[in-house]
DNA sequence: AACTATTTATAAGA
DNA sequence: TTCTTATAAATAGTT
């Protein structure tokens, strides 16, 4: 919604970055409002400057508080912690374990995500580690791109779908001007029919024929950016 | 946006307050994650219905986690909420607490990882999205290379200057024996040289990390005698 | 900070 | 529910 596209990545601009945060998260916030109104929900919005900039939005809607949507959204993502409530003190220890256990493996996987962005590579490495880590992440990067090529293959032929209906109402209406054509003047007819049936450029047929049928094809091959 | 301009009240009409949380709550989402896309930041969204349907929604942008925002906006709330530490730090709920927080942080880790790891790549990605998560994997896998290539050029280098200094003993003693002249010395003095041509077995040199220049290492070191 | 040309979101309808 | 379409709203680039 602006003067162009664009694309979804980071503005690479430290000035329209700027611009942009302070417009979208004002957009944010509004949109939330409205939502919170207009369907009578609970929710809340943090925003955070990833610098230090101290740039901040915020938003959570009347009757809740952050404590409490917190508290929901824990329940939604493990309801495994419902039954053990007030029980006894073998689960407090049993407790201590789970915590335990987690931290450890909390430390794994952040080490191990670390790895896998480059962030923080051991300095302790041997090549032969990081040979390893240099296939996963080849690897990694092979599925990910296989994924994307599917699928701006299938936004291809839905493409090539829609270009098929057009190129049949086309020839359709050229079918029905060369009878119009028949009824005048033969000749005439025939040199229309001619000049339409040379250039199958879609650039040609739709420069004068169908503007709103334009509007429809730049959309689809717009989809594939 | 849309047919007609709405008034922003709480929708009384069921279905249509129904039909509106789900477009609008999808729509608010997607903004969440442009923005943090686009600006760099860390933010977070919850929604839920405020009756009991269940219905809800949620984002938090990667690299950060709800605790971690939780924490952030105390922080600006209310920088003078501390001193309640020490006290019942140990107790049952506390304990809750902390495993949901952690169940959380490690629900999110381990989804980010598998994104990276291209196991579990979201089936709703958008192509743009798939470019993003190509490029960081990229990124990722030119640090590694570069880190690798950084310690291989170390390790030649060490090697290179211990191969130098061994020339420069080489030949120093070879002078001596030259000097002396004495059969008995000469075989003394090359026994010396074999000792201190010991350390130069590539094992020890490379660690065993380079199985393929251990040959050339070899070779070269056998130019020599 | 204001201005618009455009893009995007979505209300209503099918 | 999901898809379509007309229209309102958001906002990118500009001044």
């Amino acid at each position: 919604m602006g003067r162009g596209r664009v694309e979804i990545r980071r503005i690479a601009n430290d000035v329209s970055r700027r611009a942009t945060f302070g417009k979208r998260s004002a957009g944010l916030l509004k949109k939330a409002r409205e939502l919170a109104v207009l369907c009578d929900v609970d929710l809340g919005v943090l925003v955070f400057d990833g610098a230090g900039s101290g740039r901040h939005a915020h938003y959570c809607s009347p009757n809740t508080s952050w404590t409490e949507l917190i508290q929901r959204y824990d329940s939604i993502t493990n309801d495994q912690l419902q039954g053990n409530e007030g029980t006894n003190h073998h689960d407090h220890q049993q407790l201590l374990t789970d915590i335990a256990r987690l931290r450890r493996e909390h430390d794994h996987l952040e080490a191990t995500l670390q790895r896998h962005t480059g962030e923080d590579l051991p300095s302790g490495a041997t090549a032969a580690e990081l040979r390893d880590l240099e296939q996963r992440l080849e690897c990694a990067l092979d599925k990910v791109r296989e994924m994307k090529d599917k699928l701006m293959e299938e936004q291809l032929d839905e493409s090539h779908n829609r270009m098929h209906i057009l190129e049949e109402q086309n020839s359709f209406l050229r079918h029905m001007m060369s009878e119009e054509g028949r009824q005048r003047a033969a000749v005439e007819a025939s040199a229309v029919v001619a000049e339409l049936m040379a250039p199958i450029q879609p650039a040609t047929l739709f420069g004068g024929f169908f503007p709103e049928v334009e509007e429809e094809a730049v959309t689809s091959l717009r989809l594939w950016p």
